[in-house]
RNA sequence: GCCCUCAUGGUCUAGUGGUCAGGAUACCGGGUUCUCAGCCCGGGGGCCGGGGUUCGACUCCCCGUGGGGGUACCA
């Protein structure tokens, strides 16, 4: 059997979609499971939306999510260019090929003539397709219209009746009336080849095996498989992939917020955890097994099993996944990950020192077991950076307006200030010292402590992080929190009691 | 309009001509004598509607309905 080669085949119109990043992964699974070879081509034969940003973006969001390709734009291979764009004479070569079988004719409709027609055609209850004016015109009458100043493109001449069948690896057997096709355009009057022309020559000479693509494309499969046919290629495989949904079941786009696949990077996802999620929407592996890092998702992966319903993408569900990821993770590694964003938000200096950094990773490692985006941490561990942050309203609440409080706060202050050792088990001492000469709970003096020195109600275990601030930060706190509570400053913000 | 396609709790999904229709997430409740957005335990909630086939249909067939796609000199 003949090598396995999938491709993933991008218009560069923008950023990496989540859509186009869910089709790349699935064609990249499925080759790496097959062992076979991944190809990326760029399909700008749109002169108008294409443009050069897009092709460093659509790179930058196959890297962040771990695609790799064997041939492609930026690394050639025995079949490039791999930039529809650097192919035209390719395509003009086969154009050639059907003009002269007759499968292809020049058409000289223009826009406006077409539009008008379509109009009249709708008016009437009639399918709105090409009306094939141009099929069968005489030499005459294309000099005619050529002496008019009329550029003509070329459209391919449909069979006229019959079915034709696409064989689809997760749809099955799909049927369409060849009478109900018009003869659509395979060169524009610009000279580029459309879609439909360069996609099928393509994936021929790049010896693709499976073309697997979103469901968008199964209605026009038929008419690659004719322009195949045409041209004596032999037709590859097919899987057209559901497509995927915003949550009021619309195709997922702008509105629904974030639709380019690196606004989640920038929103505290991990790569990893994308991967895994993107990989779920229209496929499992039929176990219960949910968390499924790079090489199970390989080793797993099988086209047949890819459903045919559109999944919605949640991002709920994407949220806790990340939040299984973290919670796995290596410290050092969420440490890598999280510096960034920590680095943007203000919140840790450029260059740490080894010792800073080392600090660092315990915090991370203290943390991340209740952080579910990166960005938690600028949020939830604010308080590890910095004596700016805010009293939450229910720390205000529960704790910080009581009238003991502040006197119980400046009593731990003292007490903390002279311990010798600063560590877990003597912080527990003196807190819990503290609650048994005042004969109340413990919880009557960690959660005022805990409100005050980090401003929010919950978090880790109390000590452990105290262990990580420096002792006198933590004095300090306590003593200003007191204060504030004192002068009436804490009371809850929202005028609720 | 026409063509294609899809349809299991809110969401992602497993699954079968006879099942207590399974898991996850989300939600709710309880526990966790330091908190919870963490952890543990529990709970409610589902086979789109109508016909048929069948002893029996969530499962097969037909028709609706709803969603999606196509019908472009966009891809």
């Amino acid at each position: 059997m003949a090598e396995v080669r999938t491709r993933f085949a991008p218009s560069p119109t923008g950023a990496l979609h989540v859509g186009g990043a869910h089709t790349a992964l699935f064609a990249w699974l499925f080759a790496r499971h097959q062992g076979g070879k991944f190809v990326l081509r760029i399909e700008d034969t749109d002169e108008v939306r294409s443009t050069e940003e897009s092709l460093g973006a659509i790179y930058d969001g196959l890297n962040w999510i771990g695609i790799d390709w064997d041939e492609g734009p930026d690394l050639g291979g025995p079949y490039g260019p791999y930039i529809q764009s650097e192919r035209l004479d390719t395509y003009n070569e086969y154009v050639d090929q059907l003009l002269g079988s007759g499968r292809a004719y020049p058409c000289y409709c223009t826009p406006e003539e077409l539009e008008e027609r379509q109009e009249v055609m709708r008016k009437r209850g009639l399918p709105p397709r090409y009306d094939g004016r141009c099929r069968d015109l005489s030499e005459e009458e294309r000099r005619r219209l050529e002496a008019e100043g009329r550029k003509p493109c070329i459209r391919f001449r449909i069979r006229e009746g019959g079915t034709t069948v696409v064989n689809d690896i997760i749809r099955g057997q799909v049927g369409f009336d060849n009478a109900l096709m018009g003869d659509f355009v395979i060169r524009k009057t610009s000279g580029y080849p459309t879609y439909h022309m360069a996609v099928v020559v393509d994936d021929h000479l790049m010896q693709i095996s499976h073309v697997i693509r979103a469901e968008e494309h199964l209605s026009n499969t038929p008419r690659h498989l004719q322009l195949m046919d045409a041209l004596g290629f032999e037709p590859p495989q097919f899987a057209h992939l559901p497509i995927i949904l915003g949550p009021d079941r619309t195709k997922l786009s702008k509105r629904h917020g974030a639709v380019n696949l690196m606004d989640y990077k920038q929103q505290g996802f991990l790569p990893e955890a994308m991967r895994n999620f993107l990989a779920l929407i229209g496929w499992s592996t039929g176990s219960e097994q949910e968390i499924l890092d790079l090489d199970e998702l390989v080793e797993k992966f099988r086209l047949e099993e890819v459903s045919k319903s559109p999944g919605i993408f949640d991002l709920e569900k994407a949220t806790w996944l990340n939040g299984e990821y973290l919670k796995r993770a290596d410290a050092e590694y969420v440490t890598e990950m999280v510096e960034p964003v920590l680095r943007q938000a203000g919140l840790i200096e450029a260059d740490l020192s080894p010792e800073r950094r080392e600090w660092l990773v315990k915090v991370v490692d203290l943390m991340k077991e209740r952080t579910r985006l990166l960005t938690d941490f600028v949020s939830w561990a604010r308080y590890f950076f910095t004596d700016e942050y805010p009293y939450d309203e229910r720390a205000r609440k529960k704790w910080l307006r009581r009238e003991e409080v502040p006197d119980r706060l400046d009593a731990l202050a003292e007490r903390l200030e002279t311990l010798e050792a600063w560590n877990v088990d003597s912080i527990e001492a003196a807190v819990r010292g503290l609650a048994d000469e005042l004969e109340v709970s413990a919880a009557k003096v960690i959660h005022p402590c805990r409100s005050a020195v980090t401003g929010q109600t919950i978090g880790p275990s109390l000590f452990h992080l105290m262990e990580l601030l420096p002792q006198e930060t933590v004095v300090g706190r306590l003593r200003r929190t007191a204060e504030l509570s004192r002068a009436g400053e804490l009371e809850p913000t929202d005028g609720e009691g």
